[in-house]
DNA sequence: TCGGGGTCATTCATTTTTGAATGATTGCTC
DNA sequence: GAGCAATCATTCAAAAATGAATGACCCCGA
């Protein structure tokens, strides 16, 4: 049995993507003929159909489903050859792939990807804004900023210290409803808070019980204005909507929000990470080390280290 | 600019592997010409030199070098796609790539596996035995047995049990130089350890000493007959070289090898682990049953659960 | 019921890719 | 130093892949 030409496989995962052959040939810069026939020889080396051809567009079978993750990760690795091209190898200059959450890379990146940028005008930033944590080892990203201990061996982590969570409320609330003094006054108050009640939110709710003793948890509070998109949540309590949690060093930097009940806080450990193999990647390392340095700022002389 | 063809990868890869044009061709069964036109246009694509020409072969450039690990990679996963694809998605049939030590995969695994055959001939196993863990992130291999916990995501573990190890003897040894009875007797026996101070054998001495207050370590002791080689240590211990260790669920199989100081023991934990997605992988899933109750079995009734 | 926009399949000429053959060069052996 | 067995580069004809054009079909909305 002879192995399929790997150029199949990109052809397979497009029309995956698309749903049909014209789309994907639209995306792949070929013509419906041709994707035509190479899923129909990849379909006769591989013997598996892997489309049923219905006249409303192309349905994938089981078996298509089932290796297009292999589709996917070769997606991945071949764009991350890409990356690694992309730059020379000594200068710093090329594609960089970043992945953080919402809230880091619309508030937070931009300042300090702006400053790499001035000093290295070859780079290209991509962002990839996501609370899915892209896989590292799979180079779905090359640096990424997270809120968990990454796990996985063969990263290079750093720790920034910790991004500090507090209360917050727009000041025209507050004159409306007045400022809570107690926890127990919370409970008078629109409160801002996430929609569903996903794992991250369960761990967070018992965490700020642990640190915040006296802070009532969720079933007792009432939560009016619920979002799990948290710049949705910033957007709320900026908007005058609400108390609601955000970075207390963004809001600092907002020019009207004011911190609510400064005793309660949520501290969130915060770590750069990248392959250990991009370290001798002068685009990977110097956009790491500009993050560890950007955030251990942001969060104003973080506790570094390891 | 445009991407280059995915074929172009795997060319470049085979020439990486084989150093010419030619063997490269012989390899993926073109010819020379189409290998070498290949990597031209990949040059032109990536705009980079990928190997200097000269007469006595062909030399990778530093660009080489950097971009091969992703070929590597993407080859990994073509090839487990098609391992995947391998089997039915019923029926306990295809490829399964199996990762172990050596001693597990040639003393251990071949009756386990044959039972498995048994039970289901359409099952191909692919034996991977070596020291270094194939990533099973990266699907270097379905199923692997480890000595180590894995600590990545996205793996299904299994404790197996703990693996016994100690000392052993050939009686023909023991009766030309006597029995040892304590550990400070070992001094003057011929002792069957390891060649290099791996970070494997450091642990395994701390451990050692901690579980056998009075054993002496490598220092006071002298290895005499030196191998990284654990097979090749086991055949030493058979041939009568000396005292080594060995498993001792192993040695009882053997016909003719005596326990030395019983009171000396060194628990090895056990782990079976796959990539989570291979559950639903009918050829992957029996295999991993197979492999946790086959040595559960050669352990002896272990400790299971997870 | 009748287009219009979308899909995929088929055909055929064109382009591209490939392979066989050949030549040039190198390293090794005798 | 000649002969042999490799290597890679080049050439040219054959094979393969591609694209444009066309036709058939389906869904949707008028």
């Amino acid at each position: 049995m002879n192995d399929p030409d790997w150029s199949l496989y990109r052809t397979f995962l497009a029309v995956c993507r698309t749903g049909s052959l014209s789309a994907a040939a639209r995306d792949l810069g070929l013509t419906q003929p041709t994707v035509g026939r190479h899923v129909d020889e990849l379909e006769r080396l591989l013997r598996r159909t892997l489309f049923t051809r219905s006249p409303q567009g192309l349905m994938p079978t089981d078996a298509a489903v089932e290796i297009r993750p292999y589709a996917e990760s070769l997606a991945t690795t071949a764009a991350a050859l890409l990356r690694q091209v992309s730059g020379g190898l000594e200068r710093v200059e090329g594609i960089v792939r970043i992945t953080a959450s919402d809230v880091i890379g619309i508030e937070v990146l931009p300042p300090i990807l702006a400053q790499l940028q001035a000093a290295h005008p070859g780079l290209v930033v991509e962002l990839s804004l996501s609370d899915l944590v892209e896989d590292l080892l799979h180079r779905e990203a090359d640096v990424a900023v997270r809120m968990t201990r990454p796990v996985q061996d063969a990263l290079v982590i750093r720790a920034v210290g910790e991004i500090e969570l507090g209360l917050h409320a727009h000041p025209d609330y507050l004159t409306r409803a007045g400022t809570p003094e107690t926890f127990a006054d919370l409970a008078r108050h629109r409160m801002i808070g996430f929609d569903r009640q996903t794992a991250f939110v369960r761990m967070a709710t018992a965490e700020m019980r642990r640190l915040n003793p006296g802070f009532s948890t969720v079933e007792q509070i009432g939560w009016h204005y619920r979002t799990d998109n948290n710049l949705a949540q910033l957007a709320a309590i900026r908007a005058g909507a609400g108390i609601g949690f955000c970075q207390t060093r963004l809001a600092e930097r907002q020019p009207r929000l004011q911190r609510v009940l400064p005793d309660l806080r949520y501290p969130l450990p915060t770590w750069v990470a990248m392959h250990e193999d991009l370290k001798s990647s002068p685009r990977c390392r110097a956009t790491f080390d500009a993050l560890v340095e950007g955030l251990q700022d942001y969060i104003g002389g973080g506790t570094g280290g390891r």
